[in-house]
DNA sequence: ACCTGCCAGATGTCAGGACAACACATTGAC
DNA sequence: GTCAATGTGTTGTCCTGACATCTGGCAGGT
């Protein structure tokens, strides 16, 4: 019970316990480390990496937030059985199929200022009738309709252009911008299509879709985008892993 | 500057870092600290409130984790702006709809030893063909039919009784039976409803359900439960808040 | 054979200190 | 007036050390 081997690098920028987090995270993935195997003790993993036990401590918290692993007081630390899936997290529709292999591609229906509504205006804490970043548009994949997606952002946060939002996605170019996103709400719920919405994204009227609608912030406690997405149910579908602390 | 009164007990068997977030989260859920507030620093919560700076520091994570508030290396620490809500987590929908007020109630349509499905089977990380305890009810919120939910469970975890069920709920039982839920993946979709799901439920054939399949890992990192739920996508939604480390 | 108490080993909690990295405001030079 | 350098305060990371609490196995007595 020796475990993989790790390395750390202290002349790295990367924090170590990040560093050790990233290389059980690929041993396992790897099937190095597989489904019920117990992990050495904080103490000998401390010992073995040179580092200290907080340490050791941080990286395998974040390995339990992933829902990688489980601890267990007085026992120890196993790998988590089962195949691991990956959840979605905060990527944006752009890098979640690029991910899967998948060709993502956007036609963009609508990009302009407008007054807020007031339903928008509560989810982005803006007063209702103020003026507001609007953008609509129709997702691909693989050449496929797949998603209508609506979004309204507070103004002077970032600049979108059609071009922009075209190649790389809307999460791309907050994050070009400087914008931190460190979280969101998500609504998920399912509806039928109207006809509009059936003929954009080739489905039948009264064709099951699946919404969601998003409020996501940034590292300033300030909400950045709100996001009113609806996917086709026979072609999507969301993942996501939910752990205790 | 000086924030809500927050006292810890120390002769409390409840863990100090856990006191500190419980009272600074019925803070913001008060109003006490508004959205965009700043938090003392944390070296002034430390001395303040007697404590190191490290725990401290575990109650704000806590806080961090669960969406209400936001670090800035450099800066200090905001309530996030935007009224604060719940998740589901890790919660049954008895549980779920207990909370919001709704009167839960369940039919078992059906409580056996049977065996594995090859799917469920992969799920569970059992061999197909087992003997798996499967159960099928039909859910209620204030008399109303709201949710078809179908679950498999190994066997010898746990003794189903349809008593059980109908009063506490599954996850209840789990817990009163030493087991300790940790984590789950979770797909989430939708599609139109069968014929049979259609009267079952109350709704029309084709009607637009949420389907959800969730594996549910204990703290052994054994997957303990299997289910495909299936609600009413007009009386229902699921709530999801993510938050990045 | 069974039960009880004890013990080793593991994670959980907490303290106190140190330095690094970063953001922002202020000050100073040009 | 503008821009760069500096200083202050904050969170991020990492260390050492200690004790608490829980689990599971073992030894011993019944």
């Amino acid at each position: 019970m020796t475990g993989p081997e790790i390395v750390v690098d202290r002349s790295s920028p990367v924090p170590l316990y990040f560093q050790v987090a990233e290389q059980f995270s690929a041993a396992i993935q790897r099937g190095e480390l597989a489904p019920g195997d117990r992990l050495d003790s904080e103490l000998q993993l401390a010992d073995r990496l040179g580092l200290s036990r907080p340490t050791v401590r941080q990286a395998i918290q974040h390995l339990v937030d992933k829902g990688l692993i489980v601890r267990r007081r007085g026992v120890g630390t196993q790998v988590v059985r089962g195949e691991v899936r990956r959840s979605v997290e905060l990527t944006s529709l752009h890098d979640d199929l690029a991910r899967t292999g998948r060709q993502p591609s956007t036609s963009v229906l609508e990009l302009a200022t407008v007054a807020c509504p007031a339903q928008v205006a509560a989810a982005l804490g803006v007063t209702a009738g103020s003026a507001v970043q609007h953008l609509r548009r129709l997702r691909f994949a693989d050449g496929e309709p797949l998603a209508v997606m609506e979004n309204w952002l507070p103004p002077d946060l970032v600049r979108l252009t059609l071009d922009g939002l075209q190649s790389r996605g809307l999460y791309a170019i907050l994050r070009a911008a400087g914008l931190r996103v460190r979280g969101a709400q998500q609504r998920i719920g399912a509806r039928a299509a109207t006809a509009a919405e059936a003929q954009m994204l080739g489905e039948r009227r009264g064709a099951p879709l699946l919404t969601m609608t998003r409020t996501a912030y940034d590292d300033q406690g300030r909400y950045v985008e709100h996001g009113v997405h609806i996917y086709r149910a026979s072609r999507y579908a969301l993942e996501v892993t939910v752990a205790e602390r």
